[in-house]
RNA sequence: GGUCCCGUAGCUCAGCUGGAUAGAGCAGCUGCCUUCUAAGCAGCCGGUCGCAGGUUCGAAUCCUGCCGGGAUCACCA
């Protein structure tokens, strides 16, 4: 039985034989004790005073020595104001030493056994590379599928990529007009970065067409027929650009015309589509892999936008839609303060939403799913929440288990990100960045010599991600994060780098009882019974672990694991200072401090490993 | 304007299903490597928990109203 389940129970027993009262044991509350006082657990007696017409120090006095007396677990007890606050007997933590695992959340997930959830957790443009909100994306969405999995679900991970539209046909005008068949190859550039240059290219004739047209006559006389008061030039023209775009532009043209052709299946074009759009997936793979993150399956834009239209004209038969009077078929959501949503346009094609309908059921047919979570940025809400609305209009069988990690968009010391402005950062720059840092410490510490060159750049990895990832999941999901890209690479503190550290010293003590001897089955600790303060923190840190691993999972919050990993290897430092373990003098304290150790560093490896990030065994 | 999110130390963040004197890291200052890895440990400095009410034995935490910041309200994705 769990201990704090146990103690309520224990607790009632003794106001019922006491004070002949009964008091519903789940009701009582029990905590934590506070670290700067005595003791595990504490009893909060102030609710009770009230019913049972006593103070509540005398009460938790009246209580406690019930207890003590009564429970073999409760060695003693301190009163201060109404808070009891229970030591309990190193026997009890012995035992739960012993019976201790890291994958201890799985009994308490029963209730998902079975259950398959589909997570979606990318979406990029096959337009230009991974930038920093995808790195905390795949990071979230990751580390929320390993939970889940480890909370006894089976998982399905999924991403879907924009391959179609406006600004791949941008780049691959440049590319046609510009690179005089240049390759990823013949460049020497990763693919994604390669196909994002000819974007970037596009924008620059762009604007160099754009501002040379603005010269012109024609723009002159549209400057002075539209022109709002007060708006100047500079002004008037920033804000025709779409406009511009879309009913002058040469390149505009060029582009839309591409678009178009791509849309009848021109042969042509859709082979350079296929041939640039394989050079990104080439780059992103790359990256992928760097990261450790992994997909079931892919949805590709090009081929889901078209789906949902029959979902729509079934909705529309059993009028949960309705035809508007031009022609275009929307949703009424007014009812849930949605207000009106069009599914399909006037001209019968579909939009965003359907797409996203259809996907939603593509999904269904290909795995069954119980649910579905979406790992999308704060910013589209709204979107999610009508699609919910719609799909369980439409009555799919998941529909009541779709859930929006909606998390915070992440904003640099100079503000937001913007592509146009050249802010982005780059994926890629940013890994490379960190392992850098990485190595350059390595090499300042120089404690490289029993471990080769390959070892220590597998460690470099290890440390630089680890940065990194720590970086981006400690912060709680639906908050904006600031980024500061020294903090981001810093391997001191409260970082990815500080856990590892304590799990490498943890390793360091594994090898040396190895070597000598110990960790065999004869070697015991029943002798072992004053615990030390740091040691009851660090069991209680573990006590704590497999329900954290449930809630973080439960709460789609990673930042709750990460944060605790982070106390336990605090913790574990604290008490690597504190106590000895080898030269302790006790043989049995040794042998208590290495079983601890050792049941730690497993939680700190397999807590991290559900973050997505490794442990180097030195470093 | 409607809806939603955020406001805690100089900075970045925990704590929010109500409990004890509000915690970390970074930055600044002090100490600690002849003993299991100093990517560490110990200490100092630093807070009207945005403001004002309310509920409660008890409020950073719950409720209401303000103030400040942001997102979103397309037949774009």
């Amino acid at each position: 039985m769990d201990i704090v389940t146990l103690l309520q129970e224990a607790a009632a027993r003794a106001i019922r034989d006491k004070f002949d009262r009964e008091v519903e044991a789940a009701k009582l509350q029990i905590m934590q004790t506070r670290s700067d006082f005595e003791g595990d657990f504490t009893l909060v007696t102030f609710p009770l005073a009230g019913a049972l017409r006593m103070p509540p120090q005398r009460l938790a006095e009246e209580i406690g020595n019930q207890l003590q007396a009564e429970e073999a677990v409760v060695e003693k007890f301190n009163v201060v104001k109404g808070f009891l606050n229970l030591s309990l007997s190193a026997n009890f933590w012995k035992e739960f030493l012993m019976n201790f695992s890291p994958q201890g959340q799985k009994a308490g997930a029963e209730e998902n056994s079975g259950r398959k959830l589909v997570i979606e957790y990318c979406s990029p443009n096959t337009n230009k590379p991974l930038h920093l909100g995808h790195l905390r994306n795949m990071l979230l969405g990751a580390a929320c599928a390993n939970l889940h999995e480890a909370a006894g679900k089976k998982v399905y991970r999924v991403q879907v990529i924009n391959d179609r539209g406006i600004a791949i046909c941008k780049s691959m005008l440049a590319w046609q007009l510009f690179a005089q068949g240049a390759t990823p190859e013949s460049a020497a550039v990763k693919g994604d970065h390669f196909v994002g240059q000819w974007y970037v290219e596009f924008e620059k004739h762009f604007r160099g067409e754009y501002e040379a047209w603005q010269k012109s006559e024609e723009a002159q006389r549209l400057f002075a027929e539209r022109r709002k008061k007060e708006q100047g030039q500079q002004e008037f023209f920033k804000t025709f650009k779409n406009e511009y775009f879309n009913k002058y532009s040469q390149l505009g043209r060029q582009a839309r015309d591409m678009l178009i052709k791509w849309e009848e299946g021109d042969p042509e074009v859709r082979a350079l589509w296929a041939k640039m759009n394989a050079w990104v997936y080439e780059g992103f793979e790359q990256t992928f892999e760097k990261l450790g993150i992994t997909f079931d399956k892919n949805y590709y834009e090009s081929e889901t936008y078209r789906l949902g239209r029959e979902m729509v004209e079934k909705g529309l038969e059993h009028n949960l839609f309705y035809k508007a009077s031009d022609g275009s078929v929307q949703a009424d959501l007014e009812d849930v303060g949605l207000g009106k949503k069009v599914l399909l346009r006037s001209d019968g094609t579909t939009l965003y939403i359907t797409q996203d309908l259809g996907t939603a059921h593509l999904r269904y047919e290909d795995f069954g799913m119980d649910e579905m979570t979406y790992v999308v940025a704060d910013e589209q809400n709204r979107h999610f929440k009508v699609l919910f609305e719609l799909l369980k209009r439409l009555g799919e069988p998941y529909a009541d288990k779709l859930y929006h990690l909606s998390y915070g968009m992440v904003e640099l010391p100079e503000g937001k990100m913007k592509s146009r402005e050249g802010t982005v950062v780059d994926a890629d720059n940013l890994i490379e960045e960190v392992i850098s840092e990485a190595r350059k410490n390595a090499a300042e510490r120089g404690e490289t010599a029993d471990i080769s060159p390959e070892e220590r750049e597998d460690i470099n990895w290890k440390v630089g991600l680890a940065a990194l990832k720590f970086y981006l999941l400690k912060v709680s999901p639906a908050k904006w994060m600031m980024f500061d890209p020294r903090e981001s690479v810093d391997l001191q503190g409260q970082t990815g780098p500080y856990v590892q550290y304590a799990y490498v010293r943890i390793r360091g003590l594994q090898r040396r009882a190895e070597a000598e001897g110990l960790l065999k089955s004869d070697f015991s600790f029943d002798a072992y019974q004053k615990l030390e303060a740091v040691e009851r923190q660090l069991l209680l840190g573990l006590y704590k672990y497999p329900q954290l691993v449930l809630q973080a999972a439960r709460e789609y919050d990673p930042s709750l694991l990460a944060n605790h990993l982070y106390f336990l290897a605090k913790a574990f430092n604290k008490m690597w200072h504190e106590l000895p373990v080898f030269s302790a003098e006790d043989p049995a304290a040794r042998a208590f401090r290495l079983q601890l150790s050792s049941r730690l560093g497993q939680s700190l490896y397999e807590g991290m490993k559900l973050l997505g990030i490794a442990m180097p065994d030195k470093m």
